[in-house]
DNA sequence: GAAATTTTATTTGTCTGACATTTAAAAGTC
DNA sequence: GACTTTTAAATGTCAGACAAATAAAATTTC
């Protein structure tokens, strides 16, 4: 692990991509130890408040985890999906909130990506995921549930679909899609009628994907998803005209 | 900015969760100017390199960018849609190379995402993004490229059909699922006769994106997926019988 | 009076040195 | 040999200091 002399860049982050480069490439590799801090400072020529923050750079992105006492020290982390799942549903709903993403936009993708999982998961779902979407349809149609509480079972709903892909890398990338349009759902808010509507469909892509029929599926997300932007529509023009 | 008192965690892991927390819930909103260190540590009750080990963590995730000398600080980042798609791809590219993902799922999964937005780039792709694919075409075709070469221009290729689908959601979650594969894909090395079948398939792509029709656009990426997972089948079976 | 220059104050970046806390291993005790 | 105590190593935290950058204020100059 080589020194990258640069100025008008924090020595911190320096390192830390130093060290980031290491364990991309495959110099450090998981679970290996780093040098102790005393031992960095020495290698970088720098203090130890330096190496701290560069590490803590490096744990703030899961790459490396600590521990203390003797035999302690930074090691490379393996990340998760756990970890980057819980990363990306931060950056996802960040990226949303603060660039102003239209509702229209973020509803496009997302269920193009929903889509793109919807043929796997009516080919391999297990009975288990399939009963974990029933519950929550019933939950659904509880009808002193609130909005929150709705939106929070329309994504555990949604996740079980993608998760019935079987594929983690999908999972993975989905629940960040997913979980990021929730609070963008939750501006809209649902009458009872909606309720049924949205349930109506739920019941709809649960029986398609028990009976394994993919096309099924398909369709009722097209629906949903047309559904799902014309309640938003609504909303929208209920602000412009509060009369 | 309450305070969170919790044992057996980081002080600095905590101010930073607190932070985050204030700036997901919308309390501090973009380019809004943090106390400064000094007042931090007062607030907090900690020490400032307590402190700043904090904002480092922040920073590391673009929630916060810093500005040296007078009326600096810390302030609240938009994260852009680049800054999210260069931490995806290096979260993806060590989540797959760490947990020995199967070639087949990542496969699986990168076709999946990809041809959910081939319709809606079919529909809309700009003259200039089918230059772009034309372009990586024909260079793909020079024989004196190397094969890393080969799958860069591959990278690109498959990225500007992504952003014809005009969506940059769709676009920022694609992006991390497609070249943080190219690792695996360098992992395969190309024969001429490979080379010119995924080329030719490059080709329908391009022809299909041209006259906006979306289901041979379809047709062609399942063929392009059928390919490459044979090509790495075939590359590991020559791995187990050297001879 | 206006423009250019200098000074000043503020804030982050970095360093030194110290002590507290945790933890595993070594030493000691029964 | 099993249990307890001690020790050493490492991270976590703190205090105080200086360097460097930067914008605003004060001063000088024309």
């Amino acid at each position: 692990m080589k020194i990258k002399p640069q100025k008008s860049v924090d020595l911190s982050a320096q390192i830390a991509q130093a060290i980031r480069d290491a364990i991309i490439s495959g110099k450090l590799i998981v679970d290996e130890r780093l040098p102790s801090e005393a031992e960095l400072s020495d290698q970088f020529q720098v203090s130890r408040p330096t190496v701290r923050e560069a590490l803590k750079r490096l744990a703030a992105q899961s790459l490396i985890r600590t521990q203390r006492g003797a035999s302690g020290g930074a090691f490379v982390n393996r990340i998760s999906f756990e970890d980057a799942y819980s990363q990306q549903v931060t950056t996802s709903t960040l990226l949303l909130s603060m660039n102003a993403v239209s509702f229209d936009t973020a509803c496009e993708a997302r269920f193009a990506l929903e889509r793109a999982c919807a043929p796997l998961s009516a080919q391999r779902r297990s009975a288990d995921q399939l009963a974990t979407m029933r519950a929550e349809i019933f939950r659904q149609a509880q009808p002193d549930l609130t909005d929150e509480a709705f939106c929070a079972s329309d994504v555990s709903f949604h996740r079980s679909l993608v998760d019935g892909a079987g594929n983690p890398v999908l999972s993975y990338q989905l629940a960040g899609a997913v979980e990021a349009m929730q609070p963008l759902m939750n501006m809209i808010t649902f009458s009872a009628r909606s309720r049924e509507e949205i349930i109506a469909l739920h019941s709809q892509i649960a029986d398609a994907l028990e009976a394994h029929d993919a096309h099924k599926v398909d369709v009722a997300l097209v629906e949903l998803e047309k559904y799902t932007r014309k309640l938003a529509q609504d909303v929208a023009q209920q602000h412009r005209k509060p009369a």
